[in-house]
RNA sequence: GCGAGAGUGGCGAAAAUGGUAGACGCACUGGACUUAGGAUCCAGCCCUGGCAACAGGAUGGGGGUUCAAAUCCCCCCUCUCGCACCA
């Protein structure tokens, strides 16, 4: 054996041997219990990150402990594979997009071998593969029938620099999520899925999912958006019809003296049609529209409006209500107009403030008895309190007054009470090339006609030209567009949008229990026998996006009959990211750390080992090359252990109890059995890997200890052995190459990997005596040692009867002896 | 502004259920082995005083509950994240 440990040649060797024995190749075995364990699938944008081989070697601890628990794990590995920086990537470098991301996936997936992760890569699968976006076009269909996916024009988020619409969801802060270019709307024909049918659901369940980070339901519940209050009807001056508002404050109805709308709402051209603000309107509109989201959104921004030139009127006092456009209200929630009471909404007030338009107080403070006046307000009084000034309801509470009211206007069809959401529908229309086709014909006949199932996959044309710009070849690519009508035989004309690549990672978990599967998007069996997701392990970047999508898909496909769960993920955990001299690992920043580098000078254990060992996993990591460096001396630590003792170790069985051990073998066994404990209970019950590494060391460096006290004991090299197997075997899954060699050159002719995870024996952790702590009035005075069994009078008595415990104690009166059994005593004088 | 989370040595971090604060690792210091070592091994390593045994202080700050608080409660400060004119 060698003396020193090289990874190089020990890791290619399992690698190969893990490939070509296909040990992690799983199918349905209905005698053990499954366990699928996930990692969020990468984007093959070139190289794995080191945010990647956190996450998966995260992952496959988890996957190799409960393998070796005897658990049927299932953990795949695949990739998310259509988007945009392919076809930015491919119009940069001249090549295209389906050979950019495949050779990405060629080198990617040697990297990930590298690190020797256990994956079943017979279940690999690529997402822009037809052989998977056929069935993501199956369920567009069936959606289609059902009304789940339909086809509306709206105002959207669009990105000029990508050249392409993008769902709310991807708007950061006003922003493109991916490029960061400010996001413009722009009214345009889109394809929607109906997530707003499952909302209800969707909230519902994130109380139900207490596998999950607290932090990550509300997150999700925070963007559902879910507010309760009133619809209400404002009857126009003219005679001719209504404005809708949404509000929460009913109760503030008589304190209501204008009317705000967006700037794109549809009534506003009508309004103001032949009035003399007809032409400021209309300018107006056309400078909010223009203007950026992130200008329009910024909280500096001050309110401003315009007169449309129309009044409504206040169903309860019967007043004018000017109505205005105002840059402050958004189309995109409730009604896209809003009642206005400057008394009591802040906006409202500096609204009216600068207009000059009427403040009326309708609710004073409840507590105080203090009463308001519309000339005294300094801000507007936005609490719940009592009306005042408001006809019959004058008196009430709010809580109640808005019932009242809203019941009210109900029986003159002028109200009703109502649920209003955040959450809009999923828009999934791309206008780029790289991404799954939707299967419709637009015919001038027959309007938008569903491909028949038949003829799936509509496969994106690999042929085609790309455009400098960026933007898609499509529209303009015959061979494509062109298609008859299915219903009638016409003309058609292709729909030249792609999905949304959410869409692709919303079921990719579903398709990885059966890959192979073609007669039908999903196999009843398997799916059946795998789903649903029972670990799974990303980033928190994904918090709303793909984990929101993904409960909603699941929930239509469980709906369309193909799947039997309510959710996609039983358990999540959201690793932190990997920061370097204080920022995260990016490019930009250029602070990245590249795996290669690392694998090719320390081997990928000792980087696996950094990467657990350096934080625990919901923490953000410190990259430290130092720490790097210690992970590695460890590893030749454990090492070096079994070649300067291999010989002896070799001529034993490990120790299997029974008879004397002298005292400092009895303490490697004690602390092995302990260490095996600790080891498991960390993996299994908190993932945290950290402690559990840091176990392992301390077992190790009690090793050392013990081999340098030459103890002459029979049992010393049986009990040595059985430490130095610990070793082995509970860091296997978290540093599965060097450990396998060990197993090996310790004689053992089955594989680690396929060997069962240790039981402690309880016995053994014990000690028969035991270190109590002694306290005088909660201070640290003393330490005794008494035997494991003592009872709690004969601890008391001991403590007292303790030296040092003595000369304090000295002529004083003892009031109180605290006895925490094992643990300590504390006397209260 | 709203919501969530976090503040512990020079650094990354440990301390299920209140019970020896700082495990483990990094860095640092000293020593051993060595032609040499940035390899390895041993020892030290929160602050103050002391040669030492030991004493006192210390988990962002202040108060409280308790025999006992990093941990529970109240107030304040700082940082991170998410949402943000949502009517």
């Amino acid at each position: 054996m060698e003396q020193r440990y090289s990874p190089k040649s020990i890791e290619s060797k399992w690698q190969e041997y893990w490939e070509k024995s296909q040990v992690f190749k799983v199918g349905e075995d209905e005698s053990k219990k499954k366990y699928y364990l996930l990692e969020m699938f990468p984007y093959p944008s070139g190289r794995i990150h080191m945010g990647h081989v956190r996450n998966y070697s995260i992952g496959d601890v988890v996957a190799r402990f409960l393998r070796m628990l005897g658990y049927n794990v299932l953990h795949p590995m695949g990739w998310d594979a259509f988007g945009m920086p392919a076809e930015n990537a491919a119009i940069k470098a001249g090549t295209h997009p389906a050979k950019w991301t495949y050779d990405n996936i060629d080198y990617m997936r040697n990297q990930l071998k590298q690190l020797g992760f256990s994956y079943d890569w017979s279940r690999e699968l690529a997402t822009c593969d037809p052989s998977y976006y056929r069935w993501e076009q199956r369920f567009f269909l069936e959606m289609f029938e059902r009304g789940l996916a339909y086809r509306k024009s709206s105002y959207v988020n669009w990105c000029s620099k990508c050249l392409t619409v993008l769902a709310n969801e991807q708007v950061e802060g006003g922003a493109c999520w991916r490029c960061s270019e400010p996001v413009i709307q722009k009214e345009m024909e889109q394809w929607f899925f109906k997530i707003t049918d499952y909302v209800e659901e969707l909230l519902d369940f994130t109380h139900k999912l207490p596998g999950w980070p607290e932090r990550v339901l509300v997150m999700q519940q925070n963007w559902i958006g879910k507010s309760t209050g009133s619809r209400l009807l404002f009857p126009l001056e003219s005679g001719e019809g209504n404005i809708a508002v949404f509000t929460t404050r009913a109760d503030t109805l008589f304190g209501a003296t204008f009317m705000s709308m967006a700037p794109e709402h549809p009534m506003v051209e009508d309004l103001s049609r032949g009035t003399p603000q007809e032409a400021a309107i209309r300018d107006f509109v056309e400078r909010a529209r223009m203007s950026k989201r992130d200008e329009r959104e910024a909280e500096l921004l001050e309110k401003e409006g315009v007169f449309t030139g129309s009044y409504c009127i206040n169903p309860m006092t019967g007043i004018k209500m000017p109505i205005y456009v105002a840059n402050f209200v958004l189309m995109a929630y409730g009604t896209g107009a809003v009642m206005a009471v400057p008394a009591h909404d802040q906006r409202d007030f500096e609204f009216a403030k600068k207009y000059d338009l009427p403040i009326r107080v309708v609710i004073n403070p409840a507590e105080s008895g203090k009463k308001l006046t519309a000339d005294e307000l300094t801000e507007a009084f936005e609490d719940d309190g009592v009306l005042v000034d408001s006809g019959p309801f004058s008196g009430m509470l709010s809580a109640q007054a808005r019932n009242a009211i809203t019941e009210d206007l109900a029986k003159r069809g002028l109200g009703e009470l109502t649920v209003q959401y955040r959450l809009r529908d999923w828009g999934i229309s791309r206008q780029r090339y790289w991404g799954a086709p939707i299967p419709i014909i637009y015919c001038e006949k027959c309007g938008a006609v569903p491909v028949p199932v038949e003829e799936l996959p509509v496969k994106l044309p690999l042929d085609v030209e790309l455009l400098p710009n960026g933007g898609s070849p499509l529209p303009a690519y015959e061979p494509f567009y062109k298609a008859a009508c299915p219903k009638c035989g016409g003309p058609g004309r292709r729909e030249t949008d792609t999905m949304d690549t959410f869409v692709e990672s919303s079921w990719y978990f579903a398709r990885f229990t059966c890959p192979d599967f073609d007669r039908g998007p999903l196999d009843p069996n398997r799916v059946g026998y795998w789903m649903p997701v029972d670990q799974y392990i990303g980033g928190i970047e994904h918090a709303v996006l793909h984990l929101l999508y993904s409960r909603f898909f699941v929930k239509t496909l469980r709906d369309m009959g193909y799947l039997e769960v309510d959710e996609p993920f039983l358990n999540l955990l959201t690793q932190g990211m990997v920061i370097k001299d204080g920022f995260k690992m990016s490019k930009s920043k250029g602070n990245v750390v590249d795996p290669d580098k690392l694998i090719q000078k320390y081997g990928a254990d000792t980087v696996r080992l950094f990467c657990l060992f350096a934080a625990p996993p919901e923490k953000d990591l410190d990259w430290s090359d130092q720490g790097v460096e210690g992970s590695f001396r460890f590893l030749s630590r454990m090492w070096r252990i079994v070649a300067e003792n291999i010989d002896q170790l070799k001529a034993v069985k490990p120790w299997s109890g029974g008879g004397e051990l002298s005292k400092s073998v009895a303490q490697l066994r004690r602390k092995t059995h302990q260490t095996i404990r600790k080891v498991t209970e960390d993996i299994r019950d908190r993932f945290h890997f950290n402690t559990a590494i840091a176990a392992v060391m301390e077992l190790v460096n009690q090793i050392y200890q013990v081999l340098d006290s030459k103890s002459d004991d029979r049992a010393f090299w049986p009990v040595m052995r059985e430490a130095v197997e610990a070793v082995v075997i509970l860091s296997s899954p978290m540093v599965p190459h060097i450990t396998e060699e060990l197993w090996k050159i310790l004689g053992h002719d089955r594989l680690l990997l396929e060997t069962s995870w240790p039981a402690w024996d309880e016995e053994a952790t014990k000690a028969e005596e035991i270190l109590i702590v002694v306290q005088v009035n909660g201070k640290l005075r003393s330490r005794i040692t008494v035997p494991a069994d003592a009872a709690e009078k004969e601890v008391e008595a001991a403590a007292l009867a303790d030296a040092r415990v003595r000369e304090i104690t000295e002529g004083k009166q003892v009031k109180k002896v605290v006895v925490v059994p094992k643990k300590l005593v504390n006397i209260v004088m």
